[in-house]
DNA sequence: ATACGCCCCTGGTGGC
DNA sequence: TGCCACCAGGGGCGTA
């Protein structure tokens, strides 16, 4: 479910929820999801005030009172239900992980495929985390620029699809917004990044941070308030302009039309691509 | 040092 | 209904 705009906003609506409040409890209903979770949550956690919340790439920071962070992952298939603790409430299925403060809110981590992760770290040291040291440059900050993105792509056969969904890289963009990019700025999913011309290099820089903000944007919109009982976000708009359309008219018919044959869908090391064949031609 | 499969895990969907 | 193959927003890791 989650790239970095529903990261974004599923930290916002946790940071609305529960930033300032204490922590009153932990319950670990598993004990692992990727890897284990460490036990050491239980004790160090409760009563501990919950400072701030930040986001890098697709993992959430959330920071507590006494020099400790909380890091979060959702992986494939992660949610975060925000709520008030209450009584006769149905069990969620894999709501593996519940932390509840002292004024009643309820934060349950769900997550069925238990791709996600979750580990406690010093705040000082979060940069040195061994999932955050090699992480590569916020698409939506001043070091994402043309330059950056040329000079990275310089000299170098990967096809942009596979480069632009390294996190090393870049962090935050996923199998969506990489295909929405790279329709947007019309550049063949395949192509070898040193072969892309420095305009398209200048227009794919824009239209991932477009792409982002756009859903950053209505994902923000979508939450009315961020006092809903549930942190079901999933992905705000599904008027995706390739992603998932195969066979169909790319583009969001209003905007933008288009007289290909229909969405193309291959695949790119084991993962779906889709694009279209006249806006995004193999050559440009 | 880079690049590519493999694998982790559960659930939903569509075909027979 | 049942079974099965296939697909899914991620990403670390071992192997070449």
């Amino acid at each position: 479910m989650p790239e970095l705009p529903e990261v974004e906003t599923v930290m916002r609506g946790m940071r609305v929820r529960l930033e300032g409040h204490i922590i009153a409890s932990v319950a670990l209903r598993r004990a692992d999801l990727r890897w284990p979770i460490p036990p050491q949550m239980l004790d160090v956690l409760p009563a501990r005030r919950i400072e701030a919340f930040a986001r890098r790439g697709k993992y959430i920071l959330m920071r507590l009172s006494g020099g400790w962070s909380v890091l979060l992952h959702l992986g494939m298939s992660g949610r975060v239900m925000l709520g008030m603790r209450g009584q006769n409430e149905p069990p969620v299925a894999h709501e593996h992980v519940v932390i509840e403060t002292h004024d009643g809110c309820r934060m349950g981590l769900v997550d069925p495929r238990r791709f996600g992760a979750l580990d406690l770290i010093e705040t000082a040291r979060e940069d040195e985390h061994r999932l955050l040291a090699t992480m590569g440059v916020e698409p939506l900050g001043d070091d994402f620029t043309p330059g950056f993105l040329a000079a990275a792509f310089k000299g170098r056969r990967t096809p942009v699809k596979a480069a632009l969904l390294d996190q090393k890289l870049i962090a935050g963009l996923g199998n969506i917004y990489v295909c929405e990019a790279l329709y947007r700025a019309r550049i063949h999913p395949a192509a070898s990044v040193g072969t892309i011309s420095r305009a398209k290099v200048k227009a794919l820089v824009q239209a991932c941070k477009d792409v982002l903000s756009d859903a950053i944007a209505a994902g923000g919109s979508s939450l009315r308030d961020y006092v809903q009982p549930d942190g079901e976000l999933g992905y705000f708009q599904h008027a995706w302009r390739v992603y998932g359309r195969e066979g169909q008219p790319c583009g969001d018919h209003k905007a933008e039309s288009c007289d290909c044959p229909g969405v193309v869908r291959i695949v790119q090391s084991g993962r779906s691509t889709f694009f279209c064949p006249v806006l995004q031609p193999p050559t440009h």
